[in-house]
DNA sequence: GCCGGGCCTTGATACAGATCAATAAGGGGC
DNA sequence: GCCCCTTATTGATCTGTATCAAGGCCCGGC
């Protein structure tokens, strides 16, 4: 397995494909230049551990391309997952400097990352950054508490269609292309594994559960990983939810 | 059961039992003036509803004293817990003007509030208010994610010595008489019902689960509330948890 | 082309916690 | 002081998911 390695090239922020999205959103063209004087990239690969849990951290920084997850682990080896780490999520935190969780790169993973000293001064000056910031927690927030209830309240069956009606709302933000279409397809970014983990379930249950989604046509499977769901309102419906998804913002 | 009531009187923040943990601990005596102006105090009794999740949300405030609870149901009624609110908790969030939980008085509560327009006025103007919300924020994001854990993973006896070691935990922290004494002893200021609600167990359970720990004697109790830990190590071991809190931080 | 190893599926069985039900213990109102 | 209502306890039984176990599929290496 090979290490992670700095990138020589330093693209410009312009042509970041998270531009608009990542804790620089709100940046100005000045203060845009400042964190570009800091920042620097790192490379994983599929399978590599970016983070480990009581590690001294000495970066914060975003995740550019590619899929992470965010886990806790007890002593004796029961794993939950409490974050899915997408293109332009925040990864650590500003004045804490031992991580709390492991962060895994489940795809080949860019991150653009900031030593986490001059990103902190930079937080102080620049209240765009803060403000994004605040802006993407608040929403890591209620992510979490929705995922709370999906843990606490959910049967297996309505645990594995929020998850996949998750992927598929996402996938279907990300590319527009299509955004009202009944029809979504798309492929898993997990393995069962890491499904049962993210869901507090067994990968027995998640691949039971799967199977009988299937089997009453609430999805098709193509292969293992790919998607499609041919009733976006009937999974959302699986999932326990309403179905117009609580527009909240 | 009596509506809600503006205070005659609103305290001076100087004087203000939350004044440097809530939002505005930051805040210098200029920035402290300027939220004086408009804040307003609100009272709700013990079992009254603060806030319906959908509802219009004109102010954001914090918890003076009392306890509150935030919450999410399912249409079926499936109810989870997905915060404690106690005081200097914040309630509400900046941009947004639809709440998206309920929050519930569990004892009787006083909040100090601010309509949500000047207060995000405010914010603008004030980095120290955005930059206290963002810790607190932060800090409620690592909550979640530990509750995750207790969720998704852990068994309803190790849950409920999770609850009660969260519990003795802050109460420690908040009466910092006897910081580092063995024996804590403090009231549950959750019915069983509610304790459910957290946990996303049945209330029957949470009440064997009491039973079981105390006939065990891990805890003491004396009637239903007041609760004695006589080993607060034995406590975190039964909750699954390092022995050693985790000092994150 | 065959082998080996992840990853996934499916079956049999066990068990933790839910559900249904009955009773007890307080506590406030009259 | 008594009654009613909420909160809590405990018991009996049921069930959803975990656990244990046995293959199956697919891909990459040799």
């Amino acid at each position: 397995m090979l290490n992670e390695r700095s990138l020589s090239v330093t693209p410009d922020c312009g042509d970041c494909p998270i531009r608009h999205r990542a804790v620089c959103a709100r940046c100005e063209a000045d203060e845009l230049d400042a964190l570009e004087q800091i920042k620097y990239y790192r490379k994983f690969e599929a399978g590599q551990s970016i983070i480990w849990a009581g590690d001294r951290m000495d970066f914060v920084g975003s995740v550019v391309s590619g899929i992470a997850t965010l886990s806790q682990a007890m002593e004796d080896g029961r794993t939950q997952m409490v974050g899915l780490l997408l293109p332009s999520d925040f990864v650590g935190r500003p004045g804490r400097h031992v991580a709390a969780y492991d962060v895994v790169a489940t795809t080949n993973v860019v991150m653009c990352c900031f030593r986490r000293a001059p990103f902190e001064d930079m937080m102080q000056r620049t209240p765009h950054v803060a403000q994004r910031l605040l802006e993407m927690t608040l929403d890591e927030l209620d992510a979490a508490r929705e995922w709370m209830l999906v843990l606490g309240r959910k049967t297996a069956r309505e645990k594995i269609a929020s998850l996949l009606s998750i992927i598929a709302r996402r996938d279907a933000t990300l590319r527009t292309r299509s955004p009202a279409k009944d029809v979504i397809v798309f492929d898993l970014p997990l393995t069962r594994e890491a499904m049962a983990d993210y869901l507090g379930l067994t990968l027995e249950t998640v691949s039971r559960q799967i199977s009988a989604l299937r089997k009453d046509g609430v999805i098709e499977l193509e292969g293992k990983r790919h998607v499609t769901v041919p009733d976006m309102a009937r999974l959302m419906e699986e999932a326990g939810d309403d179905a117009d998804g609580g527009l909240l913002v």
